[in-house]
DNA sequence: TAGATTGTTAATCGATTAACAATC
DNA sequence: TAGATTGTTAATCGATTAACAATC
């Protein structure tokens, strides 16, 4: 089974578990949890590809190196998605969890910045993997607009309102100079688009409950990274 | 100011402050505090660059959008930075952060794979801001191998094991097809790499304590926000 | 000195783990 | 039925917030 099947599993029924809440309204998921998701979804990808048909939260605890009852407490946040005696079927609870995170959805996404950083991400398998198309890219620099990256044509700045108002956009990735970043997701946000997903460093300001901006700060990530690496080296040296 | 000129302020000293054990075996810190450091770095970096010179927590707390309390437990962790009835001394500060994330460390970093995300890497000023050097990239690719990236040459897979032997390489930035990540973390940690920032999206095996990996999985971010935005169109729906 | 604000302890809140009854 | 494993409640653990004495 190759990575495009694994997408399209979709709404896979089975007539075991306790009931299925996944069309009742859902209640509060903690950050914690939900953070956890795509972690889980990434495993059981894994596991269908490697045939397993069935799992126990033993098992997989030992796999993910997590607790049982976590994953059990984690799931059942979502409703039963697992049979006592049993544990839980592979692909069902991969086509739950990819329901539950909106891999079905068909969100479209729009790259804002053709530079460098925003032609590695367009390149990326990433996006069609998760079910989100990019079919777009937008840049100020006229040598790259008009031209494709990865199949996806670079527009002027200028049409960005325009295109997301007419082409239904539902996220926006943010990968140009951070100067820019508040006056566009101005733009992005009158146009419609809900969703932002900002490389740019600057922390955006919204107090928009129904948008979402997610801030990917990769520095941070490198400083862990070295902070890590600092506290090894100052140990070295007490002893 | 501009950024090249913050990254070097380094050791400022003042003689005002309750102590400074920067240089005593640091207690154990939790991962929650690790997390937030890189942000208190960010911003009092755009203070500095503000003209700012001293803040207090509860200034600082409406800023960042956290509770007064939880930064000056954070920056106790580390010693006592501020002076009551003044604040904190925002360079201080800042040098302080820096001396704990390691940014004065001069930590030498290679870039292995030179596609898209490692060339959009090594072209990111994030390196240079943080303290880190990159000094080589590696690549199979007969085409890449001896050009350069940013100034960075790009080396032959063959040569990575020496050479991170013979420059003393403390990190390995892995942008490389997650089926060489783990073969090519053993060759790294053989050639003395402490520190792993891993972006294959493959989740690496290690049970060393002297090595650090940090894995960063652009997909579960986006995941994330596909998950709010088909949290915000059931709502609606329900409605 | 009076005012301000830290450093730090105590109280609260939330998240994780353990335990076990329910049940397949 | 007996065994296995979930779903769920209760116990523990850790992180955040509040409060305030210390002190600049």
């Amino acid at each position: 089974m190759n990575n495009d099947e694994l997408e399209i599993i979709g709404d896979i029924h089975q007539n075991l578990g306790t009931g299925d809440n996944a069309s009742s309204p859902r209640a509060y998921v903690s950050p914690a949890v939900i953070k956890r998701l795509p972690r889980y979804f990434r495993y059981l990808r894994e596991l269908i590809r490697n045939g397993k048909m069935r799992i126990s939260s033993g098992e997989l605890s030992k796999i993910m190196n997590v607790t049982a009852s976590q994953i059990r407490q984690d799931l059942n946040c979502f409703g039963g998605f697992g049979q006592q005696g049993y544990g839980y079927n592979v692909k069902y609870l991969y086509a739950k969890i990819s329901e539950i995170l909106g891999v079905n959805c068909n969100f479209r996404a729009i790259i804002v910045g053709a530079g460098n950083l925003g032609r590695a991400l367009v390149r990326n398998p990433m996006f069609t993997k998760r079910g989100v198309s990019t079919v777009a890219m937008f840049d100020i620099d006229e040598n790259l607009i008009g031209g494709t990256v990865a199949g996806v044509t670079v527009h002027s700045m200028d049409e960005l309102e325009n295109f997301c108002k007419e082409n239904s956009i539902d996220i926006a990735v943010l990968t140009l100079p951070k100067e820019c970043a508040q006056d566009t997701t101005e733009k992005l946000v009158r146009a419609g688009v809900c969703g932002i997903w900002n490389f740019t460093g600057k922390e955006l300001e919204m107090n928009r409950e129904d948008i979402k901006v997610v801030n990917v700060h990769l520095g941070d990530s490198l400083m862990t990274l070295c902070y890590e690496l600092n506290l090894r080296r100052e140990k070295k040296e007490d002893n």
